[in-house]
DNA sequence: TCACGTTGCTATTATTACAGTAGCACTAAT
DNA sequence: ATTAGTGCTACTGTAATAATAGCAACGTGA
């Protein structure tokens, strides 16, 4: 089986020692570090789009680990269901937004590697 | 064995139809999606850092997975060697500007759920 | 000089996530 | 009635990570 129960986001625990407030921002980078779930969030930025297109543009992930992300990302209400495949909520806009500096800085960064 | 030859970051390939112009946004998606990634760039912000200050920031992550993760980010020259620990390199520091706006984001979003 | 702590790791096993592939139930059009 | 598209589920194998133990090198102080 491909375990598709979305797992919880890391929450609550004791403080990181130190890094600025700490916790909050290990949350995202814990949800964000899973296969594709930056990936989704970006090709969901011009809008909505289905799983199948979603899954072509996403360098063919699996439909069991795409749909256990979709699941993620709903559950946390970053995207949503709405006709015609997913989209991007309101929050998770945001989110995309601060997520968008990336794609400049990878353009010139990735030709140099 | 732990296999700690960092495997390369993905590149090359066809470009992901429609994406902007696809793909540099995915390698550095893949290259930060690892676990801890982020997470290290994040704690070396403020400054150098040994191993272990490291990994006990970093949710106790296993030796293993901590250094394969630093030879990746090195390998890829975000991050260097330096007396004391590991640091950012100019490159690595350029990267954490644009992942920053997370931090204040996070503290707002993560509350909600 | 010899314990003693600290640092940067390596090694090993067990668990979990993910990739890859096949295929099914549903809808809509032909 | 067949065909094509969609949103998945199921299954198997492989790769990544967690968890733990421990070692070699260095510096400090007694």
């Amino acid at each position: 089986m491909d375990n598709d129960e979305p797992r919880p986001v890391a929450c609550g625990g004791s403080p990181v020692p130190g890094s600025r407030s700490g916790q909050p921002i290990m949350v995202v980078f814990d949800l964000l570090s899973r296969r594709w779930a930056m990936g989704v969030l970006w090709n969901l930025a011009e809008g909505p789009r289905t799983f199948r297109d979603l899954q072509a543009r996403c360098g063919s992930a699996s439909p069991s680990v795409l749909n256990t992300r979709l699941k993620e990302l709903r559950q946390v209400g970053l995207i949503e269901k709405v006709e015609g495949g997913y989209a991007l909520t309101v929050t998770g806009r945001e989110l995309f937004d601060r997520l968008e500096p990336l794609g400049d800085w990878a353009m010139r960064w990735v030709p140099t590697l």
